[in-house]
DNA sequence: ATTGCGCCCTA
DNA sequence: GTAGGGCGCAATG
């Protein structure tokens, strides 16, 4: 047996990868680098584990050398379509031979093969030789080779890849998996597959069958009708697809084995490279004298004190002396993270079943007091009574010097609130990550685990099931209910302890502690607070829609000469395409003719009397469906109003977002619609209060861009349109103010001759001009657009006057389109993020205000992105007027000073509707 | 039971 | 052209 070890890099392979997933460097002479740098440290990284005890005795690089190969003979269809790589991402590719050089590092590609193929080979032959191998690599074709002395690494996430793995992700061992690939086919190589085998199915089969042609032989055994059909039809395209995947592992070495043998690197070479790239942290540590490849003393370990997370230190707490010391040590330690479990995704509906708590990274407990059996088998567990374990919680939850975490504590704050306990001072692990990597990753529990902690959590459905069979939490037994609470309460604590520090090296301070983090218990708070509505009102709104709808939905099908289903785009389409023969395209990629309000609209004025029918069928049903039958479903019980649950990190941009039911796309524009919105009243005896930031986003764009004119219209409370169509037409009627309010809505969103010629029914030439002469009349605007599209391209993120980040990794897409895109929200976010910083600093600052002001009967209910809703006792009108608009108008201060006043306007009624 | 699509409501 | 959520339909599992 060898002790030799042979590490293969997927050089291609590696460099796609690093070019998505780091920053856009550029190297000294300006030239993209991001991916080369990213490879050299991960060379370094890999060379400098020689004499290591499982470290590469031997390396190589292999690249991809040509497209043609020998796989273009067998299909000519293989890769062919196959985008191009992205623009600055190509001229790094020749600088990649040129670093595996500078290590002295052989580099290995040969005509015809692919580096798959070539990596193979060397395999095969090492593996044979009674070598160890490592491919560093997470290519799927690769894991083909996996066998007992070869395994993968994914050096993006230091992992290693073995039998297991494919196992688990494929189902398979590594050796079925060339038969799943070619069942599953792959769209980017163009390996054409069985359509409709998907890497599920592909699987399945395999498992059931074990090879390829096992399961083509069983095809026409097979249940389901389409995928039988589709085995039988293309079974020669499965073996196709298999040659297609099968590497080839028996060419001749173009270098023999021992020529890959790895000594210590010279540094000169490595040296003149570095400088020539001008990375010089690489620099310094070879000028440090450490040699690499040389012994070297053990890193210092890269993490951290923490333990894994090992469930049986979780504590399930039934006694009072057990609570006590919890108490005490938390109390003792000053940072805790906190959880509650409840019977209801709703937290006002919510009954609270038990709380846990992690006071140390591994060191946590549940405390259950809601817990019931099963019904049939269990009894109910023995449990501490809820309100002592309240009382005691109310205390600790409520210490100043105690520091609660929690992970969307929103919903911990209502129920704990319902319950009669405070929380505070708090932190929340989700709007941590939410300030920091906005537009990165979305910043629920499961996700922010797998990224910082590398760990799978307990899912909720393993624990409670799925569907019909789901139960409340209630209902889990005491040892589950404890591994998987307990789990998250320490989880959440051990995500605080690696986002929070990041807050002040990464600029989110501000954002974070003045504006998301005192929010969180605002909103909850306003989410308690609910608004009412008018059920009585909305049942008599759905009963007449209902009757208009069967109306319409009648005349329809007389038009149409036959019943269909209205509502299926699909069946609306070819009614009136197909069978009435009117003209009009195929648009969407389901091959489905278009129906939307334009081209209804063109029917209409064409004088097809159906399609002014169907659209008000539509308009009937939406307001029917989405808001009067819908509301009133919602409303709870307990309160007899509607409670909306505002989502604080899911917008890129900064915004709040509405759920269940969403309050903030409630009808207004049409009369229909409008009496919707009266539908949601003031409590007896109360008024409705709503305050509105007038033209927010196109005041911030005038401060930002620094557009004379615009500000001097908005400081004289000039009519802006106006004064944008006089700029722009000289002269102001309906027509010019139109399409001038037009293009200030265009400038907002990022503009594109395409997209406001779409908008203004003109062609792209026109449109183009009128951008021209937009940013001709208002050049400030010009420059802020490519200011801030030069800083999303260096940075990666674009920021609000605030400081909030919005990260646009869609800046470096692979496609025009996905960049021209990232583009515009790179132009928008700022504008539209600062509008929500600022609304957000209202938010914050009003209640405490009223409070001030000695106004009692205040509440606010919504946020409508530029607007606020309040209910108070029609005595305090007047005052709470005041305050609301001071407050309003000056949120940008002290932090920032607008060159442009924020305009408030206020209405009050006894409806939303009239309060407007 | 879940998912993608087309459509439409808001700022 | 920006940012959201939700409905019904139809095709999947």
């Amino acid at each position: 047996m060898s002790n030799n070890h042979l590490y293969l890099v997927d050089g291609s392979g590696y460099i796609f990868r690093a070019y998505h997933r780091l920053p856009p460097l550029t190297n000294r002479k300006g030239e993209p680098a991001g991916a080369v740098y990213g490879f050299t440290t991960m060379l370094w990284r890999l060379v400098d584990e020689l004499h290591t005890s499982d470290g590469p005795t031997h390396l190589a690089v292999i690249l991809d050398a040509s497209s043609h190969t020998f796989r273009n003979d067998m299909y000519a269809e293989y890769k062919a379509h196959r985008p191009p790589p992205p623009e600055d991402l190509v001229p790094q590719f020749p600088v990649i031979r040129e670093a595996t050089r500078a290590f002295s590092v052989p580099c290995i590609e040969t005509v015809g093969l692919e580096a798959d193929d070539i990596i193979a080979c060397y395999a095969k032959a090492a593996l044979a030789e009674g070598w160890k191998v490592t491919i560093v690599s997470s290519d799927k074709d690769l894991m083909q080779l996996i066998e007992p002395g070869l395994d993968m690494l994914d050096t993006m996430n230091n992992r290693r890849l073995g039998a297991e793995y494919v196992q688990e992700k494929f189902g398979v061992t590594p050796g079925q998996l060339g038969d799943v690939l070619a069942l599953m086919g792959d769209a980017v190589d163009n390996v054409p597959g069985v359509p409709g085998v998907g890497p599920k199915t592909a699987s399945l089969l395999i498992q059931e069958h074990g090879n390829l042609e096992a399961v083509l032989a069983a095809a026409d055994t097979i249940k389901k009708p389409k995928l039988r059909q589709s085995l039988i039809d293309h079974a020669d395209a499965a073996r196709l697809s298999r040659e297609l995947v099968r590497l080839a592992c028996h060419h001749p070495l173009p270098e023999p084995l021992e020529d890959l043998a790895l000594k210590g690197i010279p540094p000169a070479p490595l040296r003149a490279f570095l400088e020539d790239q001008g990375f010089k942290s690489l620099l310094l540590k070879v000028t440090d004298g450490h040699v690499i490849g040389e012994p070297v003393p053990p890193p210092a370990p890269v993490a951290t004190d923490e333990p894994a997370f090992v469930h049986k230190d979780y504590e399930c707490v039934v006694t009072e002396e057990a609570l006590d010391r919890w108490i005490a040590e938390a109390t003792a330690v000053g940072t805790i993270a906190i959880d509650t479990e409840t019977d209801h995704i709703d937290s006002m509906r919510a009954t609270l079943v038990g709380v846990s708590m992690a006071i140390a990274p591994g060191k946590a407990c549940y405390i259950p007091i809601g817990h019931v059996g099963d019904g049939l088998l269990s009894e109910v567990p023995t449990q501490l009574p809820r309100e002592v374990v309240l009382d005691r919680l109310r205390r600790l939850f409520a210490d100043p010097a105690v520091l609660k975490i929690g992970q969307n504590l929103k919903y911990d704050l209502v129920v704990l609130r319902r319950a009669g306990v405070d929380v505070t001072p708090a932190d929340d692990t989700m709007i941590l990550s939410y300030d920091l990597d906005a537009g990165l990753r979305n910043h629920g529990m499961d996700d922010l685990c797998k990224v910082h902690l590398s760990h799978d959590t307990i899912s909720f459905k393993s624990i409670c099931g799925t569907g019909k069979a789901q139960i409340t939490f209630d209902k889990v037994p005491l040892p589950q209910a404890t591994e998987y609470a307990a789990e998250d309460a320490d989880v959440t604590l051990r995500l605080w302890r690696r986002l929070k520090p990041r807050l002040a090296a990464e600029a989110a301070t501000q954002v974070y502690e003045t504006v998301d983090r005192p929010l969180v218990t605002v909103v909850a708070e306003m989410e308690r607070a609910g608004i009412k509505v008018d059920r009585a009102e909305l049942s008599r709104l759905s009963a007449e829609f209902a009757t208009q709808i069967a109306v319409l939905e009648g005349q329809v099908h007389e038009a149409a000469g036959g019943p269909f289903t209205i509502g299926s785009p699909k069946q609306l389409g070819e009614v009136l395409f197909d069978r009435m023969g009117l003209k009009g395209g195929r648009k969407g990629k389901s091959g489905v003719y278009s129906t939307d309000v334009t081209e209804l609209e063109r029917l209409a004025a064409e004088g097809v009397p159906m399609a002014r029918l169907v659209l008000e069928w539509r308009q009937l049903s939406k307001l029917k469906s989405t808001y009067t039958d819908a509301l009133q479903a919602q409303i709870n019980p307990e309160t007899g109003r509607v409670h909306t649950s505002f989502s604080l990190a899911v917008a890129q941009t900064g915004r709040l977002s509405s759920t269940d039911p969403n309050l903030q796309n409630i009808p207004i524009r049409t009369e229909m619609g409008r009496r919707i919105r009266d539908a949601f009243v003031a409590e007896e005896g109360k008024v409705l209060l709503a305050a509105d930031y007038s033209q927010i986003e196109l005041r911030l764009a005038a401060h930002m861009a620094d557009v004379p004119q615009l500000r001097a219209a908005f400081a004289n409370g000039d009519d802006i349109h106006s004064l944008t169509a006089q700029e722009l037409f000289g002269e102001v009627n309906r027509d010019t103010r139109g399409k001038a309010k037009t293009i200030n809505f265009a400038i907002l969103y990022g503009i594109s001759s395409f997209g406001l010629a779409g908008r203004l029914g003109t062609d792209r030439i026109e449109a183009q001009a009128m951008i021209d002469r937009y940013f001709d009349r208002f050049p400030g605007v010009k420059t802020y657009m490519a200011d801030t599209i030069a800083q999303v391209r260096d940075k990666g993120y674009v920021t609000t006057l605030f400081g909030r980040k919005t990260h646009l990794p869609g800046i470096r897409g692979k496609t025009v389109g996905e960049r021209q895109s990232a583009e515009r929200q790179a132009v928008n976010a700022p504008i539209q993020g600062t509008s929500a910083d600022i609304i957000k600093r209202a938010m914050v600052r009003v209640g405490p205000q009223l409070e001030l002001a000695g106004l009692r009967t205040v509440r606010m209910l919504l946020q409508v992105h530029d607007e606020l809703v309040f209910e108070l006792d029609p005595s305090e009108v007047d005052a709470a007027s005041a305050v609301i608009r001071d407050v309003m108008a000056g949120a940008a201060e002290p932090a920032v000073t607008l060159s442009v006043p924020l305009g408030v306007e206020i209405g009050t009624g006894k409806s939303w509707g009239a309060a407007h």
